[in-house]
DNA sequence: GCGTATCTTGACTCTATGGTCAACATTACA
DNA sequence: TGTAATGTTGACCATAGAGTCAAGATACGC
């Protein structure tokens, strides 16, 4: 008997809602520090609940850094190939900005699991990650090749946008402090996403 | 009788090597996935010695955390008033991306503290650092008031400098991975510093 | 050598937490 | 309505790990 709708639904909502609780408590306080029952109370469920629809606390955070990658790929497409540097960067850029803003959780749990020497997503560095770079790293060299863009290292630029990109989702806190206290406003975002993309084409001769 | 010098460099040892070994396994597991157990034997001491030295974990953790901030300042001096923009940045940058190669456990400790909403070292980002980082948001508004550098944003390239400066010491192991698993040569790493500094310099237009 | 302060360490306690389970509830479908 | 999945949950177990302690070792001043 196939799983039907109504089932399917109750699984889907619980799954869903145990993910989300579980990106912000595993951000917040690392894999170790993030307790099942934390994660429960967040979700609003008892924690016999989350180990129902995750068998362990493993599994769970495995899910989760993939539902973070599928994100992070999304993001990635945006630097497509073809078209001007200018319009690449600025769009890819502004797209990692985006993803800072909307799934800060997701971005300091990726960073918590490589800082940490990546025990789980050692194998998808070392493949996707790596091609996707690559790739990216070749369309550069030929910006740089055709006189477009500065000479620039496509590595060394690569990891200045995405550090400073996932920057503002990070060190979200230390940033507010420094606003004052003051919570960033979406206006207040918007205008620092650009000035933020002016930097990186700058950076580059554009 | 105030404690004579042999008795006094038994504990400095100690507590330098405690204090070595709870920096690094605080930035590999986190606050709570470091174990006092893990970091005593790390530092090749019994547990009960780490706690005769530091009464609790969590002053041991406040301990590492002071450590890295002097070894911050130091680096912060770096960014004098006085002399001309370019001087000035390219030292502060090369300092700080000495820091990342010297000091990745460091760096990796306090991105941690941060992430997880900076509950020991809040005051400090609200005052020390708030301070300077005003001050060097004024020095750089000059630079652009005078012309001597494009109109940027003083935050949003502070925080590019530290963002990407210490990227490659929290995601070391993401860079090794894509750098082929081959680890970073010191040559290399110099490199990659006259990179970083020339996108910086770039990115305001020196 | 003697007394005192500091250091060392194995063995212990106690709490937090990941994971299990069995009883019960709900949904599905004939 | 009866039967079988699937979902819900409080109570429970086992282990890891922070912190304690007391007995002993070492350094020090006299």
């Amino acid at each position: 008997m196939s799983t039907p709708a109504r089932k399917i639904e109750i699984r889907e909502a619980n799954e869903a809602l145990i993910l989300e609780a579980a990106e912000r408590v595993f951000a917040l306080h690392g894999y170790k520090g993030a307790t099942t029952g934390r994660i429960a109370y967040d979700a609003g469920l008892p924690k016999a609940n989350v180990h129902y629809y995750f068998k362990t606390k493993s599994d769970l955070y495995r899910q989760v850094l993939k539902h973070i990658l599928d994100d992070w790929m999304q993001a990635a497409l945006t630097f497509e190939t073809g078209t001007d540097p200018e319009h690449v960067l600025r769009t890819y850029v502004k797209a990692k900005m985006d993803f800072s803003r909307k799934r800060p959780w997701g971005s300091r749990v990726w960073a918590s699991e490589v800082m940490s020497g990546a025990p789980v997503m050692d194998d998808f560095l070392g493949t996707t990650l790596k091609t996707w770079v690559d790739d990216r790293a070749h369309i550069i060299r030929g910006w740089v090749r055709d006189g477009k863009i500065k000479p620039v290292h496509p590595r060394a630029l690569l990891y200045m946008i995405w550090a400073t990109t996932q920057h503002y989702a990070d060190f979200e806190r230390q940033i507010v402090i420094l606003n004052g206290g003051k919570e960033i406003s979406d206006r207040q975002y918007r205008e620092r996403t650009e000035q933020v993309v002016n930097l990186i084409l700058s950076s580059v001769g554009l």
